[in-house]
DNA sequence: ATCGAAAATATCCTATAGGATTAGCTGCAG
DNA sequence: CTGCAGCTAATCCTATAGGATATTTTCGAT
């Protein structure tokens, strides 16, 4: 037994990857999702009770969570959520971002043909949900899902880029910025206010691409950025704004 | 007890780091050391029957590893060897290094005056074992720990730009990329005939971090990579140099 | 002789138990 | 009331065992 004979066997299947990606998935989820106060205690055995997994899993994947920074390890006494960023490490940040992000652009810009019509879908849903966000934000009614939903598509139009390049290594590396830009912007909580002006932002960027050439592109994305790092800066000790 | 009554327990404190950092730096330098064939199985109970230590920490380490890339994984069916860097991957690799350690070379030379002698110190250790490595080469005594320890400086003089950034991010970064371009040494074997070349190139990027204009010190960098890679391009399929 | 199938081996994955260490709390002395 | 010693409890780390799966070997049929 156990052939292709049952062909309902599909939501084991699903299963096929090993508890560690699922138990990864999951603890991802609960930091970027829900904002977790830094330096909660995150108890392997705890979080094996609640998962109803071994610890064996649940440690394996916090040792991957440690490589992306969203938690901090320190031997023989545990796991911990990653301490808020700093300025300093903001700054860091934004400069890495202008590195990574102006290059990726430049070699992306070699697909530009290939490219352009995914940033306009990506540039499109982005106007639609930002709009969406605007008409909440007059009755009231932001939620967090919808907040969720405005970040990534805002940051789908860059991750299109890092994939344009078709470069594993920079594509790899974009993740490891990822994670770090939305722990930030549970703390900055910016990136609402300024939605229209990045919206503006992203168009540029595309019409550079347009163009085809990888000077333009690049030289639109570390404008692009740069001026979120202006922004940031002035919204980064403004009292939150109000969610349901 | 336990307060600093007895100083003679720094050796215990050693051993303080927890087992799976030790198992991974074992495994890791037995990876980048021998070269070992890309495909081989990493048997977690093998590598726990040969350290004496139970799985688990094997375990985590290799979680890291696979993380680094030079190990791969598939679930239920275990680690194995990454295989050989293809010719494309090379030059996405050397792509991402033009990104990575051009923008680097940029951001460092804000702090150019604290970082040329640790330039200047690196550069002179780079031209005594480059010295050492022609006259082995010449009677034939090249062993491969020489070739080590010049990869090593070779490298030492990249990794202390990425450490005149001050930025943590571009540094994590940075050791992404060592263990790539280790790895990539490893099968392409270059490195060694072009020696003074290098040497040469580091020194025009030590030329332009002492004018400290960044569009310079990025200039040189990218210049020198390029060159590295056009070099690996004609060397890419030459038989190997004898080793003892 | 070659191909296919089935059994045996080795390996991974998960679960549970025990020793060692650390954090938190209670109680007492100053 | 404050500070410190000592104890309790929770946690991490390591080790071992059992079930499930993949790979290899062997055997038999064409």
């Amino acid at each position: 037994m156990s052939e292709s004979t049952y062909p309902l066997g599909d939501s084991v299947l699903i299963e096929r990857k090993g508890l560690r990606d699922r138990v990864y998935d999951l603890v991802l989820d609960m930091l970027v999702g829900q904002a977790i106060a830094p330096g909660t205690r995150l108890s392997i055995d705890a979080i094996a009770r609640d998962l109803k997994v071994s610890p064996t899993p649940v440690r394996e994947a916090l040792v991957q969570l440690e490589r992306t920074g969203l938690v901090t390890r320190e031997p023989l006494k545990g796991y911990r959520v990653a301490p808020q960023i700093t300025d300093g490490q903001l700054e860091s940040l934004f400069d890495t971002r202008i590195v990574l992000e102006g290059g990726a652009a430049a070699l992306a810009a070699r697909h530009a043909d290939a490219l352009v019509p995914r940033l306009e879908a990506a540039l499109a849903e982005h106007r639609t949900v930002t709009a969406t966000v605007r008409a909440a934000a007059a009755t009231d009614g932001l939620t967090v899902a919808l907040l969720r939903q405005y970040f990534t598509v805002d940051w789908n139009f860059h991750h299109l880029i890092f994939e344009g390049t078709d470069n594993p290594f920079l594509i790899d590396m974009s993740e490891a910025i990822s994670t770090r830009v939305h722990r930030m912007r549970q703390t900055v909580l910016s990136g609402v206010t300024d939605a229209d002006d990045a919206v503006a932002e992203h168009a540029l960027i595309l019409d550079a691409f347009r163009t085809g050439k990888p000077d333009a592109a690049a030289a639109s994305m570390r404008d692009h950025i740069e001026k979120v790092r202006f922004r940031s800066r002035t919204d980064a000790h403004t009292p939150d704004v109000h969610v349901h």
